[in-house]
RNA sequence: GGGCAAGUGGUGGAAUGGCAUACACGUUGGACUUAAAAUCCAAUGGCCGUAAGGUCGUGUGGGUUCGACUCCCACCUUGCCCACCA
């Protein structure tokens, strides 16, 4: 029988259909088993799965399919982040309700997955818009507030006009929005905020533990947290009682400082210029920098504006007066907002007192250019050197003067030592409908009170007008924001805002391990058992937000006393995108590839084959659609082989007759490919244990036709479509029925191991090489001496003719590999 | 500007100090067939050569080594991340 499209699907079918009848995945604690958890991003519910939805739960599935042939009790759980703008576009676009929306796209989207046969227990499945998930992000949301974790501020924020909401830092991307590209404007706004930056030591400290994460995404959250060491310096500002504090990574050029810069933004500007005749300038350059755009001011070409306050500071250290400015190049939202300037020792200094006539003091030696003087100098000199005109410094190395100088800085009280973030704390308060409502209450007399637990969740009203203009629709709800006080039971009003639907996302790995629960946010003792993810697959683009805030949630968690672990993720695979043509794939582009109808062509598991054929997991994968068909064919050729097996006369030979040399071959084979596909699965190398598995096919096919081969061969076929189960398991599942085995699932039947005595071969093939370069190979005994190697190969006329009477300067040998004769 | 990847046949890719191009796709030729499809067999980096064989060849240029796609240095190109971060 071919293997037709028609018995392609019939076979499909037949199995997606027993196993889900069955509960063959569904994952039960049971502590005297070894636990595995393997975990993909959920998916957005936009409708249809795409490709890369496809690749990223292909290595998953094949990764879980593994494990549970190895007889770990295995936990893959699937769920959507269903929260979010889309919908409510949707809604906007074509009046359809936001719920009604995903809940469609949530059905379409599981009749795609379970089509593609991968193993998840579904009576996990879960949706972030669920009432019983939501109501935990809003139990959550009260935990931290009690806690400080979660706080409102008002302050200036990202904000997009197109989404009409506020973004967090991690959502703004060179000053567009995550989302839809448009421009950020900042605005002044009370918001939400998660209290992150309590726990940056730790984020920081815990991504050494990491070892199993790709180190890219590892340094990348090193660099988001950014945790710099400096010095904060007090400069006295002459005429005022106020001062300025600055923070530098370079106290070493302390010596050089020559003026003093203060962001626009910085308090104390109003207040040294307020009445003084230079105000009016001060007060427009403040104005125009607040009108550019956050894209332009951060791109580094842009030139270097700044105007002069007037006043003048004291150099702590040596008592020198020298001049304020403000600059835009000068950032509020770091440091303290308020800098040094050495324009000798760093280039964007330099280029600020070039172009304003500021004065410059050379205080680290060049010693390639020793005599250097500044009206010399064509750019900031940023290399190593001695210190110079620094006092009781001179002569020291600039590196050993950095702390020197802040130590001595801190005795003198004109200093402190001390460590500065990059990360900023989180904002969630988004002012959209489609999300979790903030359980909060405002009330004129008692102030900002929370939803009690007993109330909650507080339900997202459906079936509302949504426009898209005039903020969140929330706020023309009266059944929704008017509400009586908690606490004092007067009228009071609620709050609209929703949260980020990264807050959602943070923690559904948990809400798995007990998905159903209605109890609690999670079970402790399931939580306990399944936890930490054993393998977690992704896009590389969460590798700062949902990680990060992952990992925050996780150590939150922990300080409550609900899990005693402090990373969520032991191991972590960024899968790379798939591409059509060289670009990706995507909806606009039109060059989308659908996987429903290469399935309707192919099956499920030629596509599940080709998608781990065509590429590392990690590389980009350019789509080709006639992979697809080198994979349908080579199943095909396994169907066919095994059909010819089942009709085989075989008895149970295998190790109990003597081997000849062809079945130890074979057995050789086998036995390499078994250990090659199980270290290649381990080790995210899919492309070629699939292509180990066609060697072997290509090996037995050889033995086809020889009867009296007939049993061992039909022992390694079995063998082979275990190793190919995890894979194309419908297909294998069918063959292992066929070939008579009497296991319920294949899954049952245990992966094969192999024998480590069965890889030695008696005879080697050594490579001969003269110079370097290869002049013959010749098939030796294995435990051939060096001596007795040489003997050989020197005979040889083929090496007598290269090495002709040239002297043998050296004999090279490499066990069991090569000898190399240099002469 | 800083950081991290990657660069190998016509194509996807393999090899991480030891036979460069495994495995596949594609192409060409052959077998089977009335024919086609499917299947099976064979060939398939460039150049020289009838052949045996030789020679060049992993982005570019150097280096280390008996030996380099692999390690080191510099550069070029592409992709990703961060970015007036003090």
């Amino acid at each position: 029988m071919a293997y037709s499209t028609h018995e392609i699907h019939a076979i499909e079918e037949k199995w997606q259909k027993y196993w889900d009848e069955h509960k063959i995945f569904k994952a039960e604690k049971d502590t005297d088993k070894e636990k595995y958890y393997v975990l993909e991003m959920f998916p957005y519910p936009s409708g249809k799965i795409h490709m890369g939805h496809v690749r990223n739960y292909t290595i998953a599935d094949c990764m879980a399919r593994f494990r549970m042939s190895q007889g770990y009790n295995v936990l893959h759980p699937m769920g959507y982040d269903a929260f979010g703008q889309p919908a409510e576009n949707a809604a906007i676009k074509n009046g359809v309700d936001p719920s009604e929306w995903t809940y469609k796209c949530m059905d379409q989207m599981r009749t795609n997955l379970k089509r593609m046969g991968f193993s998840y227990d579904w009576d996990r499945e879960l949706a972030t818009c669920d009432e019983d998930y939501y109501k935990w992000n809003q139990w959550i949301f009260k935990q931290m507030m009690e806690r400080g974790l979660a706080y409102k501020k008002a302050s200036s924020v990202n904000w997009c006009p197109d989404c009409e909401t506020t973004l967090a830092n991690e959502e703004v991307i060179n000053g567009e929005c995550w989302r839809c590209r448009i421009q950020v404007v900042q605005k002044d706004l009370s918001q939400w905020y998660l209290k992150i930056t309590e726990y940056n030591e730790k984020l920081l400290e815990d991504l050494k533990t990491l070892d199993k994460w790709p180190s890219r995404v590892v340094a990348m959250q090193e660099n988001w947290i950014g945790k710099s060491y400096g010095v904060d310096m007090f400069f006295k500002i002459k005429g005022f009682q106020e001062q300025v504090t600055v923070f530098t990574t370079r106290a070493d050029t302390i010596f050089g400082a020559t003026y003093v810069v203060l962001a626009p933004e910085h308090p104390l500007v109003k207040i040294i210029t307020k009445g003084t005749d230079k105000e009016q300038e001060v007060n427009a350059f403040i104005e125009k920098v607040a009108n550019e755009s956050a894209l332009l001011r951060v791109s580094g070409d842009q030139k270097k504006e700044g105007v002069f306050t007037g006043q003048y500071v004291v150099n702590p250290v040596n008592g020198q007066e020298v001049p304020i400015w403000i600059a835009d190049y000068v950032l509020m939202g770091y440091g303290t907002g308020a800098i040094m300037a050495v324009p000798t020792h760093d280039q964007r200094d330099y280029l600020f007192a070039t172009e304003n006539n500021l004065p410059m003091k050379i205080v680290i030696q060049d010693p390639s250019n020793p005599a250097i003087t500044v009206d010399e100098m064509e750019c900031a000199y940023v290399e190593q050197g001695v210190l110079v005109n620094s006092a009781q410094f001179d002569g020291l190395n600039n590196v050993e003067a950095i702390e020197k100088i802040g130590k001595w800085m801190e005795s003198e009280g004109t200093g402190k030592m001390s460590v500065r973030w990059r990360l900023r704390d989180w904002l969630i308060s988004r002012q959209r409908y489609w999300g979790t409502p903030i359980p909060v209450i405002y009330c004129d007399d008692c102030g900002i009170v929370t939803v009690p637990d007993e109330d909650l969740p507080v339900v997202l009203p459906k079936n509302i007008k949504i426009t898209g203009e005039g903020g969140s629709p929330l706020n023309y709800v009266k059944e929704f924001t008017d509400v009586k006080c908690p606490a004092c039971g007067k009228d009071a009003r609620r709050e609209t805002d929703t949260m980020a639907t990264f807050f959602d996302s943070s923690w559904y790995y948990l809400r798995y391990c007990s998905a159903k629960d209605e109890s609690q946010v999670f079970d402790k003792d399931e939580a306990a058992y399944w936890m930490e993810v054993d393998q977690y697959i992704g896009g590389i683009e969460h590798a700062i937000l949902h990680l990060l805030y992952s990992r925050f949630f996780t150590k939150f968690f922990k300080d409550l006393g609900l899990i005693d672990f402090d990373e969520p993720f032991i191991r972590l695979l960024t899968q790379g995108m798939v591409l059509k043509d060289g670009e990706v794939m995507s909806k606009s582009k039109g060059n989308t590839v659908d996987p429903d109808a290469v399935i309707s062509k192919y099956g499920a598991d030629s596509l599940r084959l080709c998608i781990l054929f065509a590429a590392p997991p990690e590389d980009q994968l350019e789509w080709n659609d006639g992979a697809v068909d080198g994979s349908w064919k080579f199943l095909s050729r396994v169907e066919r082989f095994i059909e010819d097996q089942c009709d085989a006369d075989c008895q149970e030979l295998l190790g109990k007759a003597a081997m000849d040399d062809e079945d130890k071959e074979l057995n050789r084979v086998l036995n390499a490919t078994i250990k090659k596909v199980t270290e290649d699965i381990e080790n995210y190398k899919f492309n070629t244990a699939i292509s180990s598995i066609m060697i072997l096919m290509n090996h037995i096919a050889k033995y086809k036709y020889a009867q009296q081969k007939q049993t061992l061969v039909n022992e390694v076929g079995k063998k082979l479509v275990l190793l190919l189960s995890p894979f194309a398991p419908h297909l294998c599942e069918e063959l292992w029925q066929r070939l008579g085995n009497q296991e319920k699932t294949i899954m049952e039947a245990k992966w094969p191991e192999y024998d480590e005595t069965a890889l030695v071969q008696d005879n080697i093939q050594i490579i001969v090489q003269i110079n370097g370069k290869l002049r013959g190979k010749f098939d030796v005994a294995a435990d051939s001496t060096e001596d007795q190697l040489k003997e050989i190969v020197l005979a040889d006329d083929k090496v007598k003719q290269w090495v002709a009477d040239k002297p043998i300067k050296k004999f090279i040998y490499v066990k069991g590999k090569l000898v190399n004769i240099v002469v």
